[in-house]
DNA sequence: CGGTTAAATAACCTATAGGTTAAATACGGC
DNA sequence: GCCGTATTTAACCTATAGGTTATTTAACCG
């Protein structure tokens, strides 16, 4: 498994069984053995997947009697959103609207600062380095 | 190489090399040279990890004499974004209240329609089912 | 043409992901 | 305490991901 968080949930991303477990997850909580019951697969490679994405972050378990329950997480989901969130106006438009607003807001703000106000730049770029808080919806 | 193209593209970003490809392709086009440069790693792995990306629909390539400028390609992030935004409900609060708000007017409308109003469910669950293909082996 | 720079391909190595079957563990009921 | 059900662990196998060095392709330059 890799160190940081973001590659393991990526990565637990990246397999179809596991994806489908999540959607099936998305309905609400539910046991192994009903998890499985969809695959052409042994048990113990259901309990492999449910390891990965529990590690991942993406489920959390519970337990009740001979049960695990297991439930989605919202931690992983939001840390990948907020990646994503770094390369949202390569695809989105409305964002690229909000954006525009923003930044038009902000221009404003600095003209009331400055009586002689900065040079506006065409379109500003940045990406922090890897860890970004990033920026949530809403 | 992955058959579905959501595993292939989440498969791409597990990467910690990749994503710090993407992220500095985020602020422009630019050669493999240079975005080689930051890593203790020979050219032939960039190369491979720049096919990667290329195959999952991350980047695309152009043509300049010698060099092969990447640039991000919109199409997989938005692919992306699409398969997270059926689990936004679980960790997104401003999603939940526009959900809830469309849901008041979906209500409404079928208010208008029918005298006699069909009874509001308590909270819409829906997950589209994803392709699921292949499962090789067994 | 021959040399130089940019990038990809080939051949190879090693760790690990994803599956298997068989055995072990955890819990509830009688 | 023993049995059945749910789930995990152990031991194993195979394909492949991610790296290496050496070689090849592609384009420009003088």
């Amino acid at each position: 498994m890799q160190p940081d968080p973001l590659s393991s949930t990526f990565a637990a991303l990246a397999d179809p069984t596991r994806r489908a477990i999540l959607a099936r997850l998305a309905l609400g909580e539910t046991s192994v053995m009903e998890l499985a019951a969809p695959f052409d697969m042994s048990l113990p490679a259901i309990s492999k997947h449910l390891k990965v994405l529990e590690h991942a972050g993406l489920i959390s378990r519970g337990r009740e009697a001979q049960w695990r329950p297991c439930r989605i997480a919202p931690v992983a989901f939001k840390e990948v959103d907020g990646w994503l969130g770094n390369f949202r106006r390569f695809w989105d438009e409305s964002f690229n609207r909000l954006d525009g607003l923003l930044e038009e807001m902000k221009a404003d703000e600095a003209a009331k600062a400055n009586t002689k106000a900065p040079p506006r730049s065409k379109r500003k770029v940045r990406v922090k380095k890897e860890k970004q808080g990033g920026r949530t919806r809403g």
